[in-house]
DNA sequence: CAGGACGATTGATCCTGATCAAGCAAGACG
DNA sequence: CGTCTTGCTTGATCAGGATCAATCGTCCTG
């Protein structure tokens, strides 16, 4: 499938899309465009003003936050499908993160000005937003409790059911990025995500298939 | 002041007011109540379909996530002027934590039905709402780079320097919540809280007045 | 094919903060 | 007015995960 029509597919199927609607999609998209990144890229820096609103359509993003003399984080990780950043369009702040490709991506580019006036204009598309943004709130009150609450291993075990789950069908669990990048996800170092692993297969909840993708017993992992 | 003349005040001042327009806000006014609960009542409980969005007019309620078997913590605190669990209403989806009352609070009670309709119905609250939620995402982005990335004391000292910004003019950080709820909001311990306050006040970034109320030193807790 | 370079894994040790356990101050109440 | 409760603080010990360091495997490149 050429990546034009794919492109259409995955858009109009993206719950972003569905919730605006196909009317004010249509206008906003008009000024955007699609761009291809390779791993290591980055969309946009910590404090930069936001230009663009972004949407993955294909590979893995990731959002680092940096803390002068701390290190840094990964904050959260999109896929394919996921809209990010509104927060920052809507709000007219500086990004608190920075974005970088963990995989090629391509990731179309939908520009704040457009986006910020098809929010104002259609009464649709700011519904979308706002399920976009309770959404994705959601999510960060989630990593915060499995921060706050679960040891590394559970933690680990629990991305890998998730990431299984979206995989449907094959209990696979793809893990695209660097181990480094989902080790900061979870909030833990490469090393520890390396024995937390280890230990899981130890334990069968897991196994590595022929290819070394990681194979996952749902419901052994779910406890 | 009288509470109904104070409840219009801080209600019109609020940023969610504001955004919304007086218009749109009225007609959603119209079906709200206000409550006094004590300290210690729950608002709501974790996994109860929101009935209510919720207005902080005076106290302080905490956002309590609890895990099976792993004990819980704290998600977020709010204080007066704060409208919350507007991600919960508009999704129409279960509650992902509980929400306790720190203190006596004074609480707008608004239907969650009349609530969503007045977002359907008024673009501006519509608008209000997306900026609500956008502002409460990033609030939980810097907590978890707080949680991932910084030291218990560090964590404290920002908590500090931030109470002690809302608190305009005197450098007083007020702290009427329960020691136990700001350790599990800040991610530790009440333990480590107490040793972290106590080395702080011993750094001199910090002081207790006659009345056991906590000073700081601004400049001094920032870094 | 040798030589790096980089990412993942494994091993040894250390340190922050949790846990367990007392003390202590202040309000509640008979 | 004593005692009981509750919340905060202080002390001693423990453990989960970080850090430091070495090894391994794979890919890239001369």
């Amino acid at each position: 499938m050429p990546n034009a029509s794919r492109t259409r597919t995955l858009l109009e199927n993206s719950p972003f899309f569905q919730a605006a609607g196909a009317a004010a999609m249509t206008e906003v998209l008009r000024a955007s465009f699609t761009q291809i990144l390779p791993r290591g890229a980055r969309l946009f820096e910590q404090g930069d003003e936001p230009d663009f609103l972004h949407m993955l359509l294909e590979g893995s993003v990731g959002l680092q936050a940096q803390v002068e003399g701390s290190g840094s984080t990964m904050v959260e990780l999109f896929g394919a499908g996921e809209v990010f950043l509104a927060a920052a369009v809507v709000l007219r702040l500086p990004y608190l993160a920075t974005a970088v490709a963990l995989t090629e991506v391509r990731v179309l580019m939908i520009p704040a000005d457009a986006f910020r006036e098809g929010v104002s204009r259609s009464h649709d598309l700011c519904k979308a937003t706002t399920q976009l943004l309770a959404r994705h709130w959601r999510l960060m009150v989630d990593q915060v409790v499995d921060v706050k609450l679960r040891t590394a291993e559970d933690r680990v075990a629990r991305f890998l059911a998730h990431r299984v789950s979206e995989e449907a069908g094959t209990g696979n669990a793809a893990m695209p990025e660097p181990r480094a990048a989902i080790a900061a996800r979870l909030g833990m170092t490469p090393e520890t995500l390396s024995r937390a692993l280890a230990t899981l297969e130890q334990k069968g909840k897991l196994r590595r298939s022929a290819t070394g993708a990681l194979v996952a017993d749902r419901t052994a992992l779910s406890k």
